[in-house]
DNA sequence: GTAGATGCAAACGCTTTGCCGCTTA
DNA sequence: TAAGCGGCAAAGCGTTTGCATCTAC
């Protein structure tokens, strides 16, 4: 009984937006998403693409990621938490399976601030950026 | 030598910008900025308050701060690697003064990724929040 | 006196909305 | 066939830029 699945229909446009999410290796921003859609469906507007995007955090089978100094990025829902990594050289988010740094929430601060939720990024190299830079040269 | 301060005039809306980032108890976005300047400088516009603010980070005499699906807020440079806390009650967003994992860099992943920095943002309660949250009752 | 700064308004870029013809069920 | 949907264009909204006026030095 999660989110607006009422009278709603199944297009072309929706399949390929879901489709082109549920492939990537990471979260994807909106321009992203609306550029690999188009390969199967030419004619998608922008707009379709926010108003699809909109319906599928309304049915719970996206979420939007946050990401630090970025636009909203969107992947399929129900990994659980987990946290992002981006690589320097590529500059791809990728996803991690794990949380990091689990003992902080539940936990109060010195200053006095009890920790509920976090939120973290790690930027880096990715193991292909780290080997091509090595045999570069 | 760092950033430009020649042919740089000290100007009242300079000095007012400056210190209402630098009496604030966290970081500000431009909204916040402009709104609080504006008491010493009612005619401020809010154009003068984006290019102050690209004058004074060219200075690094301030920083951008990106917080998750947050605009960007600013702060006052030389406080070194440190993380922000949100209070889910007031909604303020507060310094903390250290790093709460600082074990992270420099380590790899099993994924294979290169961990060279991160970036962490807490939620939960500040202490007059949790304070008045149990006195309300 | 003059280069630099400000304030206003227009321009921009990204997101949302309105409208109307098209499509799914 | 009808309610939902998509595409286009216009509207919003936050940020940037152009320009004429003002001001710090």
């Amino acid at each position: 009984m999660s989110g607006s699945t009422r009278n709603t229909r199944n297009t072309r446009q929706r399949e390929v937006i879901l489709d082109v999410i549920d492939a990537a290796q990471g979260p994807l921003p909106v321009g992203r998403i609306h550029e690999r859609a188009r390969r199967e469906v030419p004619s998608l507007g922008i707009a379709t693409v926010y108003r699809t995007l909109k319906l599928l955090l309304a049915q719970e089978r996206i979420v939007a990621v946050e990401l630090p100094g970025e636009e909203t990025h969107y992947e399929p829902a129900g990994r659980g938490h987990h946290h992002h990594f981006r690589c320097l050289d590529c500059e791809v988010w990728f996803e991690l399976t794990t949380c990091l740094v689990p003992h902080l929430d539940g936990t109060t601060l010195r200053e006095g601030f009890t920790i509920e939720g976090h939120y973290l990024a790690l930027y880096g190299r990715c193991s292909a950026c780290a080997a091509s830079s090595i045999t570069a040269r």
